[in-house]
RNA sequence: GGCUGGAUGGCAGAGUGGUUAUGCAGCGGACUGCAACUCCGUGUACGCCGGUUCGAUUCCGACUCCAGCCUCCA
């Protein structure tokens, strides 16, 4: 298999530590606020990574951090007027609910940076002793980054030239600016825990040196997250962690390219953020996961009202095919799920994987017409491969006609309108006919005719 | 200014040194009362300029434009 390593800009073998086993970190939310598509974005990627890791045979560790303390949070909470473990509960909770609609399973383990302050003090300690951090007088501790000579690795960059033109915040404290703080002191009132330095809570950046070292050891096969994270946040964690340890952090480092809206990220700072419940409001959840799946992980995504009409339809040509048919294991041409894993082992090429499918599925609808007894198992087929991707997991009429009481209508309005219609048709009357089917469509609902006779679709009109 | 990516047919989106991506839309045909679904067929796309090569969208260099990071952001 090739992975696409930030850290070397190309393309590697992926050779795990340990054969069979693959130890994978990826970075989670901040949860002061909802999810958007940027989030949904990047849990789908490592969903679909830990998936079809585990379907080529490895034992995956899959451990996605929560970050429940941070000046954020703390902002929010107050805004709110409720605690921080009020509002941290509450957004973990609709974080999972999202994700689990958009059918992406739980990580292994999910640490908290509250859960693991300990581990925390410890390595910032290490890091002490060892010279790269110092405590000031503020009861701030800060790493010195001039310290550690391969700082800049992961983004090609250079400490040297950060500095002039660079927005670096000038602190009085810092030995140095680019120095950044690992434990920072409480002001009264504030959440805070016990440390040498004082009362205080930690930085962002050590957490997750801290958390993915307790949960997978001090050095791992691959460390994830979004675009944003290359710099400074992943940065820094290779100097924290390689620092305390003096091994090597992370063997491969995956970054998930950007979601954004008329060409510009989606992020929290241009407030040009789309929150997953609101999509869901509208879409199918699973079309929603198709967009996603439908580029590369790395690509970026221009997130447009149509895109995810386009989606839909895609979805619908193989929840059609899948319709009707019982899957069943069998015979089938192995060409496609070789096109579909040669794809995949290629740094995740879902969009290829796709097409292989989207050939199976033309496969499958020619079968159903000329060769019934061959549709089972190119059904099963599809299904099987299409899991891979956290597709097709639904029932193709959920999916095709979507729930009761989104529908315009009752279902058994809809049959008896089709029956009034079948009526009509019988009698030549195919001027009522129409006129009962043009009336459904401006509905969303779309009749279909075969031999076995009428069936329909519910997408809503918009 | 520094560092990353990217520029593909109407749209979305892969990929390749010479031969069909795929989906949506369009067009022609089959099916249909007509449609829809489905099937068959159908597109001289590869930002610009040079270079390497028998041959470049694919490799190299310059240029233009776009996006990201350099400050919290997935």
């Amino acid at each position: 298999m090739q992975i696409y390593n930030t850290l070397t800009r190309r393309k590697e073998e992926f050779v795990p530590l340990e054969p069979g086993k693959v130890r994978m970190y990826v970075c989670g939310m901040t949860v002061y606020d909802y999810c958007h598509l940027g989030h949904a974005r990047v849990m789908v990627a490592f969903d679909v990574i830990t998936r079809y890791l585990r379907a080529r045979g490895y034992d995956v560790t899959y451990i996605r951090n929560i970050t429940d303390i941070d000046d954020k949070i703390l902002k929010r909470a107050e805004e709110n007027g409720e605690t921080i473990s009020r509002l941290t509960e509450r957004m973990i909770d609709a974080m999972h609910a999202d994700e689990a609609r958009l059918f992406v399973k739980r990580p292994d383990h999910e640490p908290r940076a509250t859960g693991h302050v300990a581990e925390i003090v410890a390595m910032i300690e290490t890091l002490i002793a060892k010279g790269f951090a110092y405590s000031a007088e503020n009861g701030d501790v800060y790493y010195r980054v001039r310290k550690f000579s391969d700082y800049g690795k992961l983004n090609n960059r250079d400490p040297d030239e950060m500095r002039s033109g660079a927005r670096v915040e000038v602190d009085e404290h810092k030995e140095d600016p680019l120095d950044f703080v690992l434990w920072k002191a409480a002001k009264p009132g504030e959440a805070s825990w016990p440390s040498p330095w004082g009362e205080g809570r930690p930085g962002w950046h050590i957490e997750c040196s801290a958390m993915s070292t307790c949960c997978l050891g001090e050095t791992f096969d691959i460390h994830g997250g979004g675009p944003d994270l290359t710099f400074p946040h992943h940065e820094n964690e290779i100097a924290q962690s390689e620092a305390a340890t003096g091994k090597r952090y992370v063997n491969t480092w995956m970054h998930a390219g950007a979601v954004r809206v008329n060409h510009e990220k989606m992020s929290k700072s241009l407030g040009n953020f789309f929150t997953i419940r609101d999509v869901l409001e509208v879409h199918d959840p699973e079309v929603v996961r198709y967009l996603l799946v439908a580029s590369h992980y790395r690509s970026p995504i221009n997130y447009a009202p149509d895109s995810l009409g386009e989606s839909r339809k895609s979805l619908e040509r193989f929840y059609t095919a899948l319709e009707g048919v019982e899957p069943s294991a069998g015979d089938v041409d192995p060409v496609y799920a070789e096109r579909f894993m040669t794809a995949m082992d290629d740094d995740f090429n879902t969009p290829v994987a796709l097409a292989a499918l989207f050939d199976l599925t033309r496969e499958l609808n020619r079968a159903r017409k000329e060769a019934p007894e061959r549709a089972p198992a190119m059904a099963f087929e599809l299904k099987r491969l299409g899991e891979y991707l956290g597709l097709f997991g639904q029932m193709p009429s959920a999916f095709l006609r979507g729930s009761g009481e989104a529908l315009p209508m009752s279902e058994s309005e809809i049959e008896e309108c089709i029956a009034q219609r079948a009526e009509a048709k019988k009698s030549k009357d195919f001027a009522s006919a129409d006129r009962i089917r043009d009336e459904l469509e401006a509905q969303g609902i779309i009749l279909k005719d075969s031999r076995e006779g009428t069936t329909w679709v519910f997408d809503r009109p918009r």
